[in-house]
DNA sequence: CATTCACAAATTGTATACTAAATCATTCCT
DNA sequence: AGGAATGATTTAGTATACAATTTGTGAATG
């Protein structure tokens, strides 16, 4: 087989046509409920969204029902969407399944331990360190994020990550607001368990990490 | 309030006018897939199931997104969607995250152990044990499932429920053809498990749940 | 004889239009 | 005036129609 034989097979006359609409309805939507601008039990109507965004109802719908798959938007049949209004109860089993998922990842991570993985979550624990001594709030959420979303990657296990992802939108949807005053004390535990996971301690990592997640769960349900 | 006041507010002239059509057809399309009617790697078309179906595509192409999202279908834009083919790695990774969840899951049903469900599992256990000493292999996957379903329900967390259940979903479609000679073993290992959640013995329970997971998927991949 | 190009068929992506159901406000009756 | 029935409005559910993209096939060419 030649190399190269058909070249880049990209759309000759149209420069935007190639994600399908319902997922960049479903991205959009999603950041808007997760950064707070659609506050939890606000009412989603398809009509109003498919104007603001420009496209019809179609992608709207799928959008709707593929974030309601993920867990963040609720869909009763014929009455329409809201975003999800988290209970304390749930709230709490959320976290407790996050704590024992982000503990058994932890725990594949420190037995794999990627190097090029590890050296992106060094650079990104020293950047959140900092947000956190310098106190500015609106990186720390992003580089939280992304600090967790690394170490799901070094556990390696892709069913893992993306439960724990749909975990971690869904607890952020809950603990977003109130998390300025907890962030020295989430870095320095985020410090602890890359030390542990770079040492290949399976243990230690699992330990810290479950406890990372009830202790920062707890500081923030008051 | 009067009791009878609007008595059953069923559609009139409209016997079946309830549930939506996409769920219809995410029900029919799920149970298709994993009683492996729809074998892994088949290509699913979306006019040839609205045809068969009586349906119209839009209700299809809404199950599809929803059954990508449980993981049982690939969908590629604009490409199409087949049933997911797992390969034996992800097999391998299902059975992982799935083995500890099981194991969670049994902790928490020996914490609380609620009497209704403990005899329902009683009960399918009775069945299911039945079955496997005369072989029935045709009940035996749908009280496997009934068994599994009923323990996950005894975990009171409906957060870990729902992924437990996507999870099954997905170990069946790998395991589904060879499970009749680890019959008898299942079965033995479910009383075990029943046993140490009624006794309340979490650490048992738990070690028990895992290591069935572990043993069954063992048995199964040869 | 292999390769590339072009055309045709099949299939998904999107929009519009229509139907049915639920909610809300009003009116009518007691 | 209080309550229930009723109608209007809003909204989702579904179907149909059309546009755009991909894939398969065959012919022309080197």
């Amino acid at each position: 087989m030649k190399p190269g034989a058909r070249g880049e097979s990209r759309p000759k006359h149209l420069g935007q046509g190639h994600e399908p609409l319902s997922k960049v309805v479903a991205d959009a939507l999603r950041g808007a409920i997760i950064s707070g601008r659609y506050k939890p039990q606000e009412r989603l109507v398809e009509d109003r969204i498919s104007e603001e965004l420009g496209v019809s109802r179609v992608p709207v719908r799928e959008a709707l029902k593929a974030l309601a798959g993920e867990g963040i938007v609720d869909l009763r049949p014929r009455r329409g969407a809201w975003v999800t209004a988290i209970s304390a109860d749930v709230a709490r089993e959320l976290v407790e399944v996050r704590a024992t998922l982000e503990g058994m990842n932890a725990r594949l991570a420190a037995r794999h331990h990627e190097n090029a993985i590890v050296e992106q979550l060094r650079q990104v624990l020293a950047r959140g360190n900092g947000a956190a001594e310098k106190g500015i709030t609106g990186e720390l959420v992003g580089l939280n994020s992304e600090f967790h979303d690394l170490l799901a990657r070094a556990g390696s296990n892709s069913v893992l990550f993306d439960i724990m992802r749909s975990l971690r939108d869904r607890t952020n949807l809950v603990f977003a607001a109130n998390s300025a005053p907890r962030a020295k004390e989430d870095w320095k535990e985020h410090s602890a368990i890359l030390s542990a996971v770079i040492s290949g301690d399976e243990q230690l990592a699992e330990l810290l990490a479950t406890r990372h997640v009830l202790s920062a769960a707890a500081a923030r349900l008051k």
